[in-house]
DNA sequence: TTGACATGCAACTTTTTGATTGCCTATAAC
DNA sequence: GTTATAGGCAATCAAAAAGTTGCATGTCAA
């Protein structure tokens, strides 16, 4: 994983909005997504293909339509490890948590 | 706190390395955290100042030096609230961590 | 098969950002 | 005091990023 496409990803306000809105609600199409916000839809496209580059986007065509799927996997990865990085004294209970949730994973 | 700020103070590879370098040894000055990256000292001057002002860095004079000292709150907070957000499954989990590092914190 | 709809692609404009150069100020050391 | 050192400030430059317009393609529905 490249943790600096997702970093920078991340960094736009835009970005975070629609990984709001599939978190909403999943399977959204670019239609939906470009709804609401002040952003033509092209724009919406290439901000989507950001995300879909981080992998913190997957996306499924159903005919005309695009679905996107929000994707948790790099999120976790980069908030675990600067945890672990920056706060010493968490590393313990992080890796304990970690394994506890082992059976809960779906990324 | 603002969010964005940091998210785009973390956006930058040479900001987290910054961090990096801060996290390893803590208190460098400007010259200090300049030698061995290519850039100039103005370069870094203004990496460290966004860093600052996402309040991921605090500072303080010691004469003519300026000592840098790296703050991990808002990347625990960042880190946590998007955990949350995207990881229900581990909601409960991370609360429980939270609580059992209540006396460790140090932010 | 025609028209409407959903998205893709490409050129272009504007803004933001990373970095530089040049000069100035303050503190320390001699 | 004079000189060297650490950092601050401001103008400028170039590259990257965000957003737009315009047109093309593919799919559905009548």
């Amino acid at each position: 994983m490249d943790d600096d496409e997702v970093f920078r990803a991340l960094a736009d306000p835009s970005r975070r909005r629609l990984l709001d809105g599939l978190h909403v609600r999943a399977g959204q199409t670019l239609g939906d997504l470009t709804a609401g916000l002040a952003m033509t839809r092209q724009a919406v496209a290439k901000h989507l293909a950001i995300l879909e580059r981080a992998n913190l986007v997957s996306s499924q065509r159903r005919g005309r339509e695009k679905l996107h799927f929000i994707n948790p996997s790099p999120i976790n990865a980069i908030a675990e490890r600067w945890i672990l990085k920056f706060e010493q004294p968490r590393l313990a209970a992080l890796s304990a948590l970690k394994q506890g949730l082992e059976g809960d994973r779906y990324d």
